[in-house]
DNA sequence: ACAAAAGTGTTTAATTTACACCCATGT
DNA sequence: ACATGGGTGTAAATTAAACACTTTTGT
């Protein structure tokens, strides 16, 4: 699972089957790969990761696992399974990783496998193939959780982002209204964001200032006792 | 991960491999086994406990997936795996689940397999085979943010239990003092616990009510909007 | 001058924390 | 009568929630 946000909403990269392989209907599904014989699990994440964006060293962290005998036993799925998989019927166990990435970074560097992948709006994605879509609904519950007890949030901002774009990033991923002044207040406590000497440019409105996370300081509270944090 | 709790101390159920099979250095291990090609991971997690416990319909939670090609390249756990695998150097992905059961319980119904099992006390495990040390410690993180967010102390406890029963095993899995007079407050303020007409009896002080956990209130409670829980 | 988003404080309610003594029973 | 764990309340501090207007910029 490959989120995204784009300053509005949350995003999935999805790859298209169709441009993988011709004469199999055209559907998107989950980004995913067989692993290897000599990788672990992360180094296979990550790697399928790689092979898809070109990205790499990003937030990336494992779910769940997926391996119910049925899971590839739809009849519109077959077609795709033979056509690339050796052993088309073959019990397929899926370790789900879902990983965080700043879209406006991606845009920059697509990689030739941009042809076939999109980014889909999280909230118009109604049909996958196999059992996709429960992995989906997995890897959000997953993303709120982890939402709600640690700052990852960063990993789907730039580098230097505004606190009203981190207050709709949480929207986004809450799917709720949240209050910006208790919002701001909760945040600036934290007291793990940089304030730059930096503003928008360009805007009609009053400019907005640009803030950084300062993972050292994070990490050094994370190790010295607790650091709280709750939605 | 099987976790027990007998009032004091939270144990984990390991099985002796060495009474599974002669010529195997005695060692114990964590309870578990092969998936069949006609169960998805539930059903398998299942089976292997009822199998070791004779056990069923207890609290069972997958808390992650374990594949590092090295897992089972300890040289002192080849004989182990020669012994017992028809393909002993196959790669094994290890999917793990936790469950919580009620020593008193099972202590009442040991099956044959009880002599090659054995309750362990948690914190005197210091060493077991393959990666089954980083799989107890990842269980055990699990088990933990868990029970800050959702009930599930009452799978260790008796059907009828006390506060300070209650109290302990917190104290157990957090392992730390927890003041009596706020957690009593917490709890009986969840409205998830019945107050029961029934005293411990031939105790030298003070007899304890005994409190039953309502499931079925807690249940209603968690789809009419939220249930907030926190330690 | 106006539109548009940024930024700012205070009051009230709810929750959390710290803390010490009396109670009921068996021996 | 005494030893043992059970059971209880209050005050202070902290945190969360609700709420509306002024500021700065571009057009």
């Amino acid at each position: 699972m490959i989120f995204g946000f784009n300053g509005d909403q949350i995003y999935v990269l999805l790859i298209d089957r169709e441009n993988q392989l011709k004469n199999v209907i055209s559907e998107y599904a989950l980004p995913g790969n067989l692993i290897r014989d000599d990788e672990n699990l992360d180094m296979a994440a990550e790697r399928v990761l790689k092979e898809l964006t070109g990205l790499s060293v990003i937030y990336l962290e494992q779910f769940g696992a997926f391996g119910d005998p049925d899971r590839i036993k739809k009849k519109e799925d077959q077609p795709w399974l033979k056509a690339v998989r050796s052993i088309p019927n073959a019990r397929v166990i899926t370790v789900g990783y879902y990983s965080l990435i700043r879209m406006s970074d991606y845009e920059l560097n697509p990689s030739s496998f941009a042809k076939n992948a999109k980014w889909m709006p999280l909230n118009s994605i109604k049909k996958l193939p196999f059992d996709h879509l429960k992995i989906l609904n997995s890897s959000i519950e997953f993303l709120r959780s982890n939402t709600k007890i640690k700052p990852i949030g960063f990993n789907l901002l730039p580098e230097k982002f505004t606190l009203n774009q981190m207050l709709k990033l949480y929207e986004a991923i809450f799917n709720k209204k949240i209050d910006n002044r208790n919002f701001r207040r909760k945040i600036i406590n934290l007291n793990i964001l940089d304030k730059l000497e930096e503003k928008q440019s360009g805007v009609a409105h009053k400019p907005a200032n640009y803030y950084k996370f300062n993972k050292k300081r994070y990490e050094t509270y994370l190790e010295s006792g607790f650091f709280k944090f709750e939605f």
